[in-house]
DNA sequence: AAGTGTGAACAGCTTCACAGCC
DNA sequence: GGCTGTGAAGCTGTTCACACTT
């Protein structure tokens, strides 16, 4: 009975423009993307490099889809928020469809990112440059422990919590992540919102309160091995039926979430 | 063009039971949990361990709910797809609501790890004992680097990737973590999957081509940097209008996964 | 002929609102 | 009175299939 209680964000999980209560959007361009939708267009960005690399000047819906792993009218209907820029009968155009994802993702003016907590997965975090091939430097370290501030990861110093307020600011800072013990978590994320930071990774084990202003993703370790403990246990798909569609491979569950960080 | 097509998933993301293409469930008995609801659960069941910590010995759905950050609607109809432990007119006994979530999530009998790539993210997971808690022993670690190969971590030694054939079955191993380069993770994913690792989560960059009885969950940093990104850039929802519903604080907008890594 | 873009059907998940039980 | 469990309504996201373009 204890325990703050976490806000009762009845809207959660899916949503966008919630915009005036009423009426179908007011007068904007592309109207809306789904929130679905952009993390898979996150996706498509990463396998059009590595397409761009193997020096693939176009590609079909089709191709582009299967090494997405996902299916193509999905892709079409993706691409199609964003605008159209395929050509019928050929397929997109690799370096602009690039472009084109790089700008709606905002990844044109690369964004500053301060990490919270250098421990373990922390210091991990902190040490791979560079995520996910580009884009995200991470550019302000934090944590209260006296025996890690101050050292550098990776080129960067290490502050104490209490220098958010002075230096996310002067950084630039416009996203966070949270790599804290779940006790921190909360008081850290009011002091990088109070900074105004706008968007927070949280790798804590708590449901964080915010503003509505601000968007929060998590990714929580325990939970997803018990996703799949749930799903080795028999629950979920025994393996039961064969699958309507595709032969043989490629039954993949997947969160909702993105990509994956490269190391070692 | 190169790039290996990494199949046609069509039947991805959402997916329960497929079952034979014609039948609305043939006779099992509980009709088979939502995805969305399975991850839910796993918070639920967090959230409890803290409530129980705390001496509480009944919650109502409201409680719960809030601490949960869902709506109580949503935390009602989750549990019912698990069965009847409520009581009306009081609300959830903590202790037995604990065990019955992890009877149905298969933390009665827990499951064997098995973790490949050492190096830097994977370093970090090896390091941090006692996933989320309790419940996900990781009993095997592999890599390729001969660095690496020999030397223990958290009192387990890592043993070379070739040796997973051996030691998976030894260890009874049914679940995988992948935090290699991505050029290395769908060898790997193969040799774990030939080696009988039912469900893998999977932190490299790339879309693992597995068997259809095989889970994959995947976590992708920069695809999650990605997504926050786009919200700061002003697409999503630039704070535009009013919540319906609440007033002040608690938009989450979250992936569908699940927890945290406490550190540090 | 090949392949995009999209309306329309469909499926799954969420929210509502209330009947039923304590 | 309080609170659970659940049909029914509503919404979001996925899949189909085809008109349209090159």
């Amino acid at each position: 009975m204890t325990l703050p209680p976490q806000a009762d964000s009845s809207t959660a999980e899916t949503r966008e423009t919630p915009d005036t209560p009423a009426g179908p959007t007011p007068g904007r361009a592309v109207r809306a993307i789904p929130e679905a939708t952009v993390t898979r267009l996150a996706v498509y960005l990463r396998v059009l490099g590595q397409l761009a690399e193997g020096g693939a000047e176009t590609v079909s819906s089709e191709e582009l889809a299967a090494v997405a792993g996902v299916n193509s009218a999905k892709l079409r209907k993706d691409l199609s928020h964003i605008g159209s820029y395929g050509i019928r009968g050929v397929g997109y155009d690799v370096a602009s469809l690039q472009h084109e994802l790089e700008r709606v993702l905002g990844l044109d003016h690369p964004q500053a990112v301060a990490l919270v907590g250098v421990g373990n997965l922390g210091h991990a975090l902190a040490g791979y440059g560079g995520f996910g091939g580009r884009g995200f430097p991470v550019t302000a370290l934090f944590d209260v422990d006296p025996d890690l501030v101050g050292i550098k990861i990776n080129g960067i110093v290490v502050h104490h919590v209490r220098d958010i307020p002075r230096e996310c600011p002067a950084a630039g800072v416009t996203i966070g992540m949270i790599a804290t013990p779940a006790q921190a978590a909360q008081s850290v994320c009011d002091q990088l919102v109070a900074a105004g930071v706008r968007s927070i990774l949280n790798f804590a084990p708590t449901v964080l309160q915010v503003p509505d202003e601000v968007e929060v993703r998590k990714v929580d370790l325990a939970v997803e091995l018990q996703v799949l403990a749930f799903h080795v246990a028999g629950r979920g798909n025994a393996a039961g039926g064969v699958d309507p569609d595709g032969p043989g491979m490629s039954r993949v569950v997947t969160g909702r979430n993105g990509s994956a960080v490269p190391l070692s």
